[in-house]
DNA sequence: ATTATCTATAGATCTATAGATAATGC
DNA sequence: ATTATCTATAGATCTATAGATAATGC
């Protein structure tokens, strides 16, 4: 039983972390505190000296799995391989990102959960849509620039009905043709 | 306590339908047996007359609800009034259907839930999504009618995603930003 | 006699709290 | 002394079942 303060702001870390890949997974009312509490490492009785309440951490981890996909294609937007509007959508619609909604995009998989929730959680998501759409209009092609902001917003949506829609079907051809096909009319609509 | 087996096949309908409304509107797992069988005027003592199981009822409730909106489109599109491709998108892409989750387009409502569900409810949202495209594909422009089935993907994930984008932003007038944004863009792209 | 529905409840699960325990940190 | 975590549990809620009641339908 460690438990010094250090430690306590790193158990919380893991907490929310934890939550933001279970919540993802499971959607926001699929996954119990004891099993979050269980998976990093302790129990049920310590989580309320980390946060007010269930709903609390939800906010938490939805800040925090958020900020993950964004912090990935502004890396990649101002890092040294410029992402170009092609790539960014490969990156979202593929295989790897349908069959891993627990490190993936939040909308992709929460949005219908966020969709019946409380007004602070959906203030949340406005917060994140308008990061989110002028992320998406920095890739936009130089054409589109001008307008970039209006154009972001239907890539946007069809990213996000495509994976949401990929995920919900049992038939794996038709997943795939539903990733393969809005990827490449995306694509094409750009050009 | 009248309780005929006219009746009872009454009352079992009634039941569906209200699941069908308030599953769309709460999610998959957002409403109790003892609610629903409330709002049929029944007991929850008598659900298992009626269905195996919750399960039971949701595959059931799911049928009846896919049904909705696709019996509307497909009598729009063989009726008196042939509606066209933009007044398909005004018809998704609208305020009342965004506030109106329990009568719309159950994709919009439950895709990321259905995502979750077991094998045999997303056998049934494959057999519903290969139908919807096939609908949608119907109503593309002339151009477009020869690799219709694929150009109809694009605009139904993008509806499935503009509706669950707009539903879950607490902010109405980006809220509408993206139903109106979507709508036009995506006339513009049938053009 | 059968059965559609009712009341009542068992058993499981989940959030939140109470009180004990064993470290930290002044 | 304080506090991070533990064990244990109260109270709420939810699915499913048991047994009673009052209609239907042979």
């Amino acid at each position: 039983m460690g438990h010094s303060q250090t430690d306590k702001a790193e158990t919380h870390k893991r907490i929310v972390k934890i939550a933001a890949k279970r919540l993802r997974e499971n959607g926001l009312a699929g996954v119990g505190i004891a099993e979050l509490m269980k998976e990093a490492g302790l129990t049920v009785g310590g989580f309320y000296k980390h946060f007010d309440s269930r709903d609390a951490l939800v906010i938490e981890a939805l800040g925090f799995a958020f900020g993950g996909w964004k912090r990935r294609i502004d890396a990649a937007a101002s890092g040294g391989t410029p992402l170009s509007y092609e790539s960014l959508i490969d990156d979202y619609l593929n295989e790897a990102h349908r069959d891993n909604p627990g490190t993936g995009c939040t909308f992709g998989a929460l949005a219908g959960d966020l969709a019946r929730s409380d007004k602070r959680t959906r203030a949340l998501a406005s917060e994140q849509i308008r990061n989110y759409i002028q992320s998406v209009a920095r890739f936009l092609p130089r054409k589109d620039r001008r307008t970039a902001r209006s154009k972001a917003i239907l890539p946007l949506s069809a990213l996000v009905g495509a994976v949401s829609l990929a995920r919900a079907v049992s038939d794996d051809d038709l997943s795939i043709e539903i990733l393969k096909t809005v990827a490449k009319l995306l694509k094409d609509a750009a050009a």
